[in-house]
DNA sequence: AAATTAATGTTATAAAGTTACCTTGTTAGC
DNA sequence: GCTAACAAGGTAACTTTATAACATTAATTT
């Protein structure tokens, strides 16, 4: 977590991290409205805003395949995030991965391109959820 | 493309693969919508519907950091389409790549995991749109 | 032809995200 | 302490994206 101790977030930015960390699966904005009603926020732009400056601040990650928020998994990574989906259980995972990671910049640079934001979302099923093949 | 010459498309299902394969980029349901109703077609389910048995078909793939579709490049692929998006210019390439298919299946199975859908969309800035570093 | 399955049509509604506009706090220079 | 500058917050209206429900029609199989 490094040091997302000393983060000094603005109330709503607070609130809607606390609920992220006490979530086990990814949020959308509409269920954190709901959940966050009972400390008065009210419109969804108020969780659109936290989440995009908690974005920014690299503590939470937005899930593109899921509509839906998480908080980082505190590896402090400055690589891209990989994320493992049960679509069984709904269980995600995130990982940091540096092969797949140089793959990324591999298939980048050889067509010129410079990547700034990948996005690595992988859904399947996890050890629980499979159709165990014993 | 392999045999998508002989597909045999229905008429909505036709309508929206050309559709997509005369455009330079993905194409939102709604943009689709409008511009299919000079063909008759009235409502979203109508695009939907057409999306989801071309993705059946595996000839059309969704970008889920663009809420759009593109037709796939026709590497008959069965391995993880790989797409490079570029957020200046809106360019976009598909890419395959053993090695990152490789991490993929490497990190799933550490953890038990079956990959069923991977997804890998990169955005950056294009060859052309990246400030020159000479 | 009857049964089955795939595709369509249409209306209404849900879910996700943004625009516009205005108010309140916080910080930094004076 | 005053004030300019800026970050954060509040609220309402609205746009965009996607799905549910229900009825109909076309194509395929038996
Ligand atoms: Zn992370
Ligand atoms: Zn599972
Ligand atoms: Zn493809
Ligand atoms: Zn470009």
């Amino acid at each position: 977590m490094r040091d997302k101790q000393h983060l000094k977030l603005s109330k709503n930015q607070a609130l809607v991290y606390e609920a992220l960390s006490q979530a086990s699966k990814p949020v959308g904005a509409y269920d954190l409205l709901d959940q966050l009603k009972a400390h008065g926020l009210k419109a969804p732009l108020q969780i659109y805003r936290a989440l995009e400056s908690l974005i920014e601040l690299k503590v939470v990650h937005r899930l593109e395949s899921l509509n839906a928020w998480t908080t980082c998994c505190d590896a402090d990574h400055d690589s891209a995030p990989i994320f493992v989906i049960c679509d069984d259980c709904g269980d995600v995972k995130e990982h940091i991965d540096t092969g797949l990671n140089r793959s990324i910049e591999k298939i980048s640079k050889r067509s010129g391109f410079t990547a700034e934001r990948p996005i690595v979302e992988i859904h399947g099923r996890c050890g629980d959820c499979s159709p165990k093949t014993n």
